[in-house]
DNA sequence: AAATAAATTTAGACAAATCTAAAAATATGT
DNA sequence: ACATATTTTTAGATTTGTCTAAATTTATTT
């Protein structure tokens, strides 16, 4: 019943990211440049959730999360986008901004803190960057989403969530004038580079490639 | 220019408020009473500290800190009291709950973070127990008030903080609808066990030397 | 003022989380 | 399939924050 560490924290939720929310086995590699530290730590690491029961760990074959992992992960990854919620909601940050903050605030432990904050916010279903929140019994909500880049030409859509959420992508599409919730129709592909000529919310645009590939849309 | 760690805020805080909001200087049992462990610990963060430039340290002379200890103390304190204030205003809270969750956010750094939770909360002067918030520029109001316990008979005041912010007392108080802001007559004083008649609120009641030793009035 | 008590510090150990360097296992290429 | 490259693990060291036990300093008492 020893309670789970910042530390660990950090490394069930990668993990839970990497493995495409929790399904796939993740390399020890993967983990380490994700979290920007040695592969040595995060065989040290592996090892001893493995002995609390929160991953299964097998020698050079990589880590996967166990149930109660999961729901470990989950349980950080619904205080993140609360905690992102409310930055943005409550107290005007912007959308680039809160990644940093959240990532402090989600290792707060008060389960009462965590359902009052929820109440506040009026039970969002989304964060800031269109990601869903797990719900307090561990429910895990998966949208329909497509990339924007693997659409075909004459597809409408609204624009539902980021793939990256770098301050530095959020800030382009703030400039750009793309926020969630906008509608978007593919008018024709370039072949030359993969840009995409779309109308954003009526507007006609160009995106590149790169912009296309982090931007998710829940086809009409 | 080393950040100063987690624990090392604890300690700072600890040394600010024994040692009479930063004034004196403080014993290093003392502060291993206060913070449930043991003197050695004490001794080995108060070297460090002291080459840190956060306190005075001198060998069996007890700590007192610095100019720069004392800020950092009350940038930490500030958002103590600053996060109470939203966790009973904003998620209804209430005031007997809130410390050891204040004890965990005070420690999210965030300037930013900071600054917007004030305006949030349209800049309070005090936290739910009466305590006083330092200002963003480090000054420190102190209030003039003084311990029922300590008043003369026929005294009029308002009750505008308490003294012991545990949670029985501050439950104590809850169940007998004593609350900041009350108006206090002090009517008599019982010399056989010093407890007091008084009225609070117009309302007369009979309350022990205990609860008039950790209430602060301001005197009318 | 010497003896005793109390407070404080030092020395050495430990757990958590990390690192570097070297060894071992797995994967890849021709 | 064998040599080489890549990935992963182990071994040993480091830092932070803590502890216990012993030594030292300061305070108190008679």
């Amino acid at each position: 019943m020893n309670a789970i560490s910042h530390s660990e924290e950090n490394y069930l939720k990668t993990v839970f990211h990497l493995g495409a929310d929790g399904k796939q086995a993740v390399a020890t590699n993967a983990i380490a440049r994700s979290m920007k530290t040695k592969p040595s730590s995060v065989t040290d690491m592996m090892q001893r959730l493995g002995e609390k029961g929160l991953v299964n760990y097998r020698k050079y074959r990589g880590v996967s999360l166990t149930e109660a992992g999961k729901r470990a992960a989950l349980s950080i990854i619904r205080k993140h986008r609360l905690w992102e919620v409310f930055l943005v909601e409550k107290l005007n940050f912007s959308w680039d901004e809160v990644h940093d903050v959240a990532e402090q605030l989600e290792h707060i432990k008060s389960e009462k803190l965590v359902d009052l904050l929820d109440q506040h916010l009026g039970f969002p279903q989304y964060d800031p960057h269109g990601d869903p929140i797990p719900g307090k019994d561990g429910n895990y909500p998966s949208r329909e989403k497509q990339l924007l880049s693997q659409l075909p030409v004459n597809t409408k859509g609204i624009c539902i969530g980021v793939k990256d959420s770098s301050a530095s992508f959020l800030k382009y599409l703030d400039k750009n004038r793309i926020s969630l919730g906008d509608k978007i129709h593919i008018l024709e592909r370039e072949d030359f580079d993969n840009s995409l000529l779309v109308t954003v919310a009526d507007t006609e645009m160009r995106v590149s490639h790169q912009i296309a590939a982090n931007l998710y849309l829940k086809i009409l």
